[in-house]
RNA sequence: GGGCGGUUAGCUCAGCUGGUUAGAGCAGUUGACUUACAUUCAACAGGCCGGGGGUUCAAUUCCUCCACCGCCCACCA
């Protein structure tokens, strides 16, 4: 096995395992009436996407759980998939045409879904492949895409149902217009940032007066050309007198009134709003109210149109500034102040969007709402870490209905049709399949609704759907509900709330029962991680110079919280994959992986018992950590075990212990278990090397997680180790300090409390331990399955004077230390002989308490001792 | 305006239900070419646990106020 590669290479293995992983299709779970299913659903990650750090994130989190829960003995199943992702996709084909100097409806909508395909085609699998190249463990035969035949149907079919019990209806509202993509937006998909704006006063004269006015504040002048209205509170009396008056609109010289209503704040600006029905949600509430005119100023590209006079044509912003002129040049002006406000921004394009006024589909969500919120109140839905909970239920308890039309071309069309012959287009047809004749005329002109669902009104589907749904079938019987989901917290509202909605709505049960929210990826700075700042960390760069486990390690050790992440990082994760790589390399030279024990071999010496006791002690906290998302501790743990206990200590221990069968097989058998609790994190350095100590045996996942057995852990070895450490880093200490050379060999006088004298053997093991300061060739000279239990107790070292080291030196580090004992041990007797601590104190903190101060009198004494005597 | 999170070593963070001497990684200093690994080994140094007040025998941990940083939500014209 000498031939094993000094160092551990990623790109030799990886591809091979991924490939040797999907021939045998081991990660592809069917229904299995004797094992439990574990089922989780990816978050499709878009077709545009590249991986990015965030997905190496999410996905290495899943995988973990995957991979654990499998070898745990579930028929485990992750579903994979991708998500169409309207705007986005959309986005990226037009930008794609524009580079050809064209626009979509230059090549219509037939050609350009076309298009559409032909990049999903070609791209769409990319993240897919990148997933893999993490190591991702999932179900890939069954790999779903959002526009799936069969999920499309699924998405019409639910279209369909609400509609019939009226949740989906069509209305006139006012919504969120993005200018650059020319469609509607959801609430959340419009992104509201603090800008620094102005709020314009602006003078409104009297139409009976011209030379007085109103003044009213806004933020958004041009919109004062589709103003209907002037509204003041009722109760606010600068104004009372004036409701009702008529007032001329400055450049579009339209009347109109001075109206009282609630919703005005007397506090705000001037305490008189401008009311603008068709481009804003609360004066088109007021335009309700009082029946106002609706004028739509703009154009759906977010120039001004033919309402707005003779600004017709300008951008908005170009009007803005326009307006604003003309009115400063008409003294209309009063004042610009400063203000902050929160704009909403396109979470595709981030341009500023508009409200608008116009007709779109939405849900009524307040009926979906409620069992989605009984399910989470209740504990059948939980929320890691738990504060999500509330930010869910806030959101859930508020929850406004959901505009699910899009005016783009990419997405599952809206399954309803018009009849043009019937009066005023009252007549729709909603259906699953395409009508062939209007019900009401049998006429067979009919135009589908041109317009596509919002991406998320399939995403929701997403647990259920991928199974097959809404046929039922054996899979979807099975593996639903799902276990846990994750995802970041961004999402929570677009896709987890919707989707526990959905699960109970046409599933009758909850989706998942557990999400598990992570955090977000960001630079060392803090700031998020994208392309367009530049500060992205490629994953796909890390994998190849690090390779994948080193990324899916480095990432899930940081991933307590937001993660900071910058290139360095990683090196954590590489050099441990390097560490476990070079510790086999080392068992095998010594040790023939022939004689690797199925079960825990026999462990008579110390070091064995103490290498057993760590390592199911650490099995026990890694798998009750995994279990509670706790993965980045789960990872701690390993790497501690692994590195401190099974390399830097056990490996050292029994260095020149190789002959013994027990330390061979010990030893591989340690190696062999640490492998198996290691895979979840790193599949691949772990599959290699179990395929090197196992030819035969299949892949690693395949094998089964270990079980905690509680009488391998013993407190009493590992405490009688720890004082062993305790001694030997001592003497290390003292080496160093001293710097006492490799050839030379001081006497060590070791001073233990009463009753606690090293016999002589030990004094010799410890001594010939100094000599070289190395624990390796201790081993056999301190024979520690002898003396281990005779060596319990606290022990001080101390080398004297052999013209080595310089008296006045050590009596100066003596005395401190003395002082700091003496100053220990007299809080601490105060401490015991405050009678409110005796009183109320457990037992064992009392006892506890005693021991120490009666060790920290013994250590004094010791000390003095030995000051006395260097005197 | 409402809500949430953070503040612990130079940096990034652990520290679960209060209880030995507050931990780790990186960076730093010192030493080591010890035949698994320099992507290594050994050792050292570095902390009024953001500030005030409270509860308690005991507070980094629980409560409260304050400061600063960050995030989310909201119809801030």
């Amino acid at each position: 096995m000498t031939e094993l590669s000094s160092r551990f290479n990623p790109q030799d293995v990886e591809d091979k395992w991924l490939r040797s992983w999907e021939e045998r299709n081991i990660f592809h779970a069917e229904p299995d009436p004797k094992k439990k299913p574990y089922t989780i659903v990816i978050p499709p990650p878009n077709v545009t996407g590249i991986l990015h750090m965030g997905h190496a994130l999410n996905n290495t989190l899943q995988d973990i759980m995957v991979r654990f829960k499998r070898m745990q003995g579930f028929a485990t199943c992750w579903m994979p998939g991708t998500d169409h992702a309207g705007i986005a996709t959309q986005n990226v084909v037009e930008k794609q045409l524009a580079k050809e100097g064209k626009k979509r409806q230059d090549v219509g909508r037939e050609k350009f879904i076309e298009r559409l395909w032909e990049w999903k085609k070609q791209y769409g699998d990319t993240i897919i492949h990148q997933l893999k190249k993490l190591g991702s463990s999932c179900d890939w035969p069954r790999t779903r895409f959002t526009m799936d035949e069969d999920y499309s149907r699924a998405v019409t079919h639910v279209f369909v149902e609400l509609y019939k019990k009226e949740l989906v209806y069509q209305g006139n509202r006012i919504i969120n217009w993005c200018p650059r993509c020319q469609t509607a937006l959801s609430d959340e998909e419009a992104e509201h940032q603090d800008t620094q704006g102005n709020l314009y006063h602006i003078l409104y004269p009297f139409k009976d007066k011209p030379n007085e006015h109103v003044i009213v504040a806004t933020t958004r002048p041009e919109t004062m050309l589709g103003d209907t209205a002037v509204a003041v509170n009722p109760k606010d009396k600068r104004y009372k007198k004036l409701i009702g008056k008529t007032l001329v609109l400055p450049l579009m010289n339209r009347e109109i009134k001075i109206i009282a209503d609630e919703f005005v704040d007397p506090k705000f600006g001037t305490g008189a709003v401008k009311v603008t029905p068709s481009h804003d949600p609360n004066d088109f509430a007021m335009g309700k109210r009082h029946k106002l005119e609706f004028i739509n100023i703009l154009h759906p590209d977010g120039r001004l149109n033919e309402n707005a006079g003779r600004f017709n044509g300008q951008d908005r912003f170009a009007g803005r500034k326009a307006v604003v002129e003309a009115l400063k040049t008409q003294g209309l002006l009063e004042k610009i102040e400063p203000h902050q406000h929160a704009v909403g921004h396109c979470y595709r394009c981030h341009t500023v969007v508009e409200p608008y006024l116009s007709k779109q589909w939405f849900v009524k969500m307040k009926p979906l709402a409620h069992p989605a919120i009984e399910a989470v109140k209740k504990g059948k839905i939980k929320f890691t870490p738990k504060r999500w909970t509330k930010v869910y239920l806030n959101w859930m308890e508020n929850i406004q209905d959901w505009c699910i039309s899009r005016q783009i071309w990419w997405g599952h069309r809206i399954p309803v049709w018009y009849c043009p012959q019937c009066k005023a287009g009252k007549n729709i047809i909603v259906s699953e399949t395409a009508p062939k004749q209007c019900p009401h005329c049998q006429s067979t002109d009919l135009r589908q609704d041109e317009d596509v669902l919002d991406t998320w009104f399939s995403s929701w589907l997403w647990p259920f759907a991928t199974f097959g749904w809404p046929k039922k079938n054996q899979d979807l019987e099975y593996f639903y509900p799902t276990a846990s989901l994750f995802t970041a917290s961004e999402i929570i509202f677009f896709w987890v709330a919707r989707m526990i909605m959905a699960g109970f709505e046409f599933m009758g049960e909850r989706p998942f029962s557990d999400v598990y929210i992570h955090g977000t990826v960001r630079d060392t700075q803090g700031r998020k991680m994208s392309k367009s700042l530049g500060n992205a960390i490629d994953p796909l760069e890390i994998i190849r110079e690090y390779g994948a486990d080193a990324l899916r390690f480095s990432l899930i050790i940081n991933s307590g919280q937001d993660l900071f992440i910058s290139k360095e990082k990683f090196e954590v994760g590489r050099n441990f994959a390097n560490k476990i790589w070079n510790a086999t390399r080392l068992i095998l030279m010594n040790a023939s992986a022939a004689g690797l024990p199925d079960s825990t071999p026999q462990a008579s010496e110390l070091y064995s018992r103490w290498i057993l006791s760590r390592f199911h002690r650490t099995l026990d906290q890694v798998t009750r950590a995994i279990e509670g998302y706790r993965f980045s501790e789960a990872e701690t743990l390993i790497y501690d075990f692994f590195w401190k206990n099974f390399c830097d200590w056990h490996l050292e221990l029994i260095k020149d212990q190789w002959s013994s069968e027990e330390t061979q097989q010990v030893t591989l058998h340690i190696l062999e278990q640490s492998l198996k609790i290691m895979h979840p994190f790193m599949p691949f350095v772990t599959e290699e090397i179990f395929h090197i100590l196992r030819p035969q045996a299949g892949s690693l996942s395949q094998q089964s997680w270990p079980k905690v057995e509680k009488k391998f852990i013993d407190a009493k070895i590992e405490s009688e180790v720890d004082e062993l450490m305790e001694i030997i880093t001592a003497i290390r200490n003292l080496r160093s300090q001293w710097n006492i050379s490799q050839g030379t060999t001081p006497d060590i006088v070791l001073i233990a409390p009463k009753g606690k004298v090293l016999g002589d053997t030990k004094r010799l093991a410890i001594q010939k331990l100094a000599k070289t300061g190395n624990i390796r060739l201790s081993v056999e000279k301190i024979k520690i399955k002898e003396s281990a239990s005779s060596l319990a107790g606290p022990f001080n070292i101390f080398i004297p004077l052999q013209g080595i080291i310089e008296i006045e030196k050590e009596k100066n580090r003596l005395q401190q230390e003395l002082q700091q004992q003496v100053r220990s041990a007299e809080s601490l007797s105060n401490r015991l002989q405050n009678k409110e601590f005796l009183k109320k104190a457990p037992a064992d903190i009392v006892a506890k308490e005693k021991e120490r101060l009666a060790n920290f009198q013994a250590k004094i004494e010791e000390f003095r001792k030995i000051l006395a005597d260097l005197s």
